[in-house]
DNA sequence: CAATATTATCATGCGATTATAGTGAATTCT
DNA sequence: AGAATTCACTATAATCGCATGATAATATTG
């Protein structure tokens, strides 16, 4: 449903957002919080800087911190860096029909349509904010 | 959303569905007609055929066929033995916390479950017949 | 029984994802 | 200035899913 990747950028996003005053954080106590091979996660983070979600610096008070406000960052922009979510445009029918779209639909494409959505729409509307609201 | 191999699967199943009086169909034509390797499918099908969902016989006459009826087989059964769909039970939170469940659940936890259960209730509630109804 | 057709199984290659190692460059502190 | 710390980047290795090919086992047919 998620790939590790994406899971792990995910997990450390959240983990800076809870950072007081955007407080910098290092990779290595990134890694060693949420769980994830340091090295690993070092590549992840800095595709996520490359991406504008986090800001680095380097030196002794170095490290990661989010770009944006939490509630202005939603899961689909950290997630969709590394896996794609939901059916794409050119995403074909479950049934591999090619003629499957508006006009011909088979017979399970609009509850599959509806399903997939649901999962798309998740990532769309919710914020790193929303995951953070109840602490 | 879903792999490759349980896609073909998928429309191994539903294609071996249309057959007349479910007359067993050769792997080599099953994999022509819905295009897919035909090494590949092979195993593919010997899978289905060791979870029970099809049956096979070797030799002159032989081939593939459905082992129940098109209604009495969900798309999970199908997709779930190359895939893990939706939310199992030891799965654990999208955000990685361990404790995540009925108790104490993060924030998004029910959004997550609702997205997520709408696939998972889309391939258990979602029969081979339900995919042939119009045709 | 012999010939043939077909599934069953194994061994291997390929590519993407995942993970590791190491060097270089920038920043901070003394 | 110099040393320590930390990110940036590249190259490389390990792992897994996908796909192919060849061979063995089994059933049908005559």
């Amino acid at each position: 449903m998620l790939s590790g990747t994406a899971e792990y950028a995910l997990r450390a996003v959240v983990c800076l957002a809870r950072q007081p005053d955007g407080q910098p954080m290092r990779a290595s106590d990134l890694a060693e919080q949420i769980g994830v091979p340091r090295n690993y996660l070092g590549k992840i983070l800095h595709d996520l800087v490359r991406a504008g979600i986090l800001d680095s610096s380097r030196g002794k008070k170095g490290g990661f911190k989010l770009a944006l406000r939490p509630q202005d960052l939603t899961l689909l922009r950290v997630v969709s860096l590394f896996d794609t979510i939901g059916v794409g445009p050119d995403r074909r029918c479950l049934m591999g029909r090619p003629e499957c779209g508006g006009a011909d639909p088979c017979p399970v494409h609009h509850r599959w349509k509806d399903a997939s959505e649901a999962i798309s729409m998740f990532f769309e509307e919710t914020t790193v904010g929303d995951v953070l609201s109840d602490e």
